[in-house]
DNA sequence: TATTGTTATACTCTATAACTATA
DNA sequence: TATAGTTATAGAGTATAACAATA
């Protein structure tokens, strides 16, 4: 079983660098003379370069962390306990906007991996203490170093204060708009 | 079949519409005394405040073009395919980042609600040129007008200016990162 | 009666292999 | 042989309904 999900990582990672290098061929195709298709006005509508950097980010995230085998969903999982000891199930799932449902064979998979467990509460027994096992704490650790790493690429290219500007409005969007 | 996909649309509203109240509902209990969890450093990871912005903006998207049942792919296909006339299935998805047999169902729905239409080409008989049709035009015509109030509400957000550099760096991070 | 975790299920997206008709 | 469009298929991600245990 563990072996699925190490499966389900590894191909994510290798589909993102298959991606990557499309994209890189056809920045060389630009440059030469295959003329590339014009996205035109589309370029001037947000959703769409939005998209595309996200899945460019987390496909770079998840080369970087491919070593922990690490999603970026479960990245932001074990970083969510660590955070918020003593919370239900379904009190993360909502935080990350995961359905109730889906939460738990997300739940399973690091579970089953050694990296969080499911406690009985004393006060709801309907409710499952969500916890960081040690293991779970340093395969945290180890992974918020790649993605370190994958963060100082990306300041790297905008430049520090840019990236700070840029995560100040992304957020703005995700939590205003 | 048309009302298959229709559907569909719709039920992409509606589900957008429910995840921006529960988020109104949350940042209504942050402001009460509820407690909220703390998303902590991972909101420092572009990866997260990224994703959860290209959700709301989707959501947001799908709302304001949904008199027209357009998704934001279907838009940028339309978008494509009337900037840049006499191109085939490949070029038109592979420029989308939409692989090929994906493409071929995508195109079936939009053929069927008469929006564009495949023609063999002349010189390659292989290949399918897709052309929009005048019905197409037409309702990306609308559908531009409708986006263009999502964007100016995102610009009132933001700022003109911001909004600017936003564009810039996410199609910075989308075509060198 | 309401809520927590869970199962079952379905639909969309994304990905690969292999076929066909052309080249 | 190689490419364009297509089919079949499988895997993630995401959504809803309903059930058992508990409140």
């Amino acid at each position: 079983m563990a072996d699925l999900k190490a499966m389900a990582v590894s191909r994510a990672a290798a589909n993102a660098v298959k991606r990557s290098r499309a994209a890189a061929k056809d920045l060389a195709t630009d440059g030469s003379g295959e003329a590339g298709l014009q996205p035109g006005e589309l370029a001037e509508f947000i959703g769409y370069p939005l998209k595309r950097a996200q899945l460019r980010i987390f496909e770079d995230f998840l080369r970087c962390v491919a070593p922990l085998q690490l999603t970026p969903a479960q990245f932001s999982v074990l970083m969510l306990l660590d955070r918020n000891p003593g919370r239900n199930q379904t009190e993360i799932a909502h935080t990350l906007g995961i359905l109730r449902p889906n939460f738990v064979a997300m739940l399973d998979v690091l579970e089953s991996r050694g990296l969080c467990a499911r406690m009985r509460s004393a006060n709801d027994r309907r409710s499952h203490i969500v916890v960081l096992t040690d293991k779970g704490r340093s395969v945290l650790s180890r992974a918020r170093k790649l993605a370190a790493k994958h963060e100082a690429r990306l300041t790297e290219l905008l430049g520090s204060a840019n990236r700070a500007a840029l995560l100040a409005m992304l957020s703005k969007i995700a939590t205003e708009f």
